[in-house]
DNA sequence: GTGGTCTAGACCACA
DNA sequence: GTGGTCTAGACCACG
């Protein structure tokens, strides 16, 4: 419903896709967009959790998803961290918007759209 | 898989969704290219769940998914065809692009990446 | 679709309900409108489904319920005719009469809809 | 079968028509009459099923009905409600009576009965 | 715990 | 032959 922010991060959680995808892509994007530096505390799993409005098992996907990017690095008793490396985040930055437009030309090509037609169709919407 | 061919339809089945939405995506794309005409008969539910290796019940909820957005009927006894009517194509054809490119600027959006950036990656993509 | 007149019946088929007991729907109301006179000749089963475009088994089975109703009698090798006594129309139509009120008042009673408020819509709808 | 209440709902299933329709029309003759509220959970499809003495499936297939028509909604793995809001129950009230009326109209017109004649047998008719 | 997908196989209504 | 309903039971994703 409303955005909750919290160390840099937006969170606008929804119904219509799972919570742990949703909080895991709106992180990557916060280090994609810079708006969550390298080297960052993260909020706890049950803080997050208990914003969030949701189960802690789900935040604890969702951070353990991140560390398996290598975006999230947790330290034992120290709590979780953003990477240090700029590596991983750009990486990931061009495996999600590689995969998105595969998604889409995926989608365009099934329909039987020509690439000129699908650029059309992108320059019409709204970006902001 | 190997791809399934079959009045005039080809089928792809893989294990990452749902097999009635894939049997779903792919009788919507060969309508939208007109590879699958208007008032054409469809295999039988029995018939195609044999070809595609899966069973009848699969089959079914797909075609039944797809009575419901118009693009199929049935006449008791006598099977199931494609309608005669185009609107139902097109607005289906519509609203899958629609939704294709809201996914993806929904996607680049969060990285923080511009329409031109999209642009350019799109640009750089195979298409066929 | 268009309608298909026969021996003082007319026939309208259409895909939404079985076409046997469309068949027998229109025979009943012939019989109870009196366009259908008390023992007059049927056409034969097989012209019949000529006329209609349908499978003989179909107005096969329908024949059979209105033989079982008693507004149909077959002399054999005579073929089919309307009944002579005028009860069992009279008790048909009746009996559809009466099925069809309380089908209405079941739907009616389940929504929550008072007679009063139920006699409004039917003020309000066309009759002819 | 004897009835069957469960969170301001009464069941009563009989072999006349598929289980899953009598479900739906059950839920939605609850909604209608306001004797299920808005925003309220339903009984998860096993607990149903259990109670109803049907198989999940079935269960399922009615809620999957209901949710397409915007009565309920599901929330992952939170389970079942009912939708927050009021339009969509008013108006499958409205397309439900609407239906019953016509489906009235048209058996009598065929059987030659006047409009006046069809309020004179829903007079007579007990109601409650 | 929740709902969702899928299978195997039975039985029915319709043409 | 066609589609449609239902069951029993497995397995998965999500919270």
């Amino acid at each position: 419903m409303e955005p909750i922010k919290v160390a840099g991060i937006t969170f606008r959680l929804d119904a219509t896709k799972p919570f742990y995808e949703q909080i895991v892509a709106q992180v990557c994007g916060a280090l994609a967009r810079g708006e969550l530096g390298l080297e960052e505390r993260m909020p706890s799993v049950r803080e997050l959790a208990q914003l969030l409005k949701v189960n802690p098992n789900t935040v604890m996907r969702a951070y353990q998803d991140l560390e398996r990017s290598g975006l999230l690095v947790t330290y034992r008793g120290q709590g979780t961290f953003t990477t240090n490396k700029p590596e991983p985040v750009e990486r990931i930055r061009r495996e999600l918007a590689h995969g998105a437009v595969q998604d889409l030309v995926g989608v365009m090509r099934q329909l039987g759209l020509s690439r000129e037609q699908t650029m059309t169709l992108i320059q019409e919407v709204d970006w902001e």
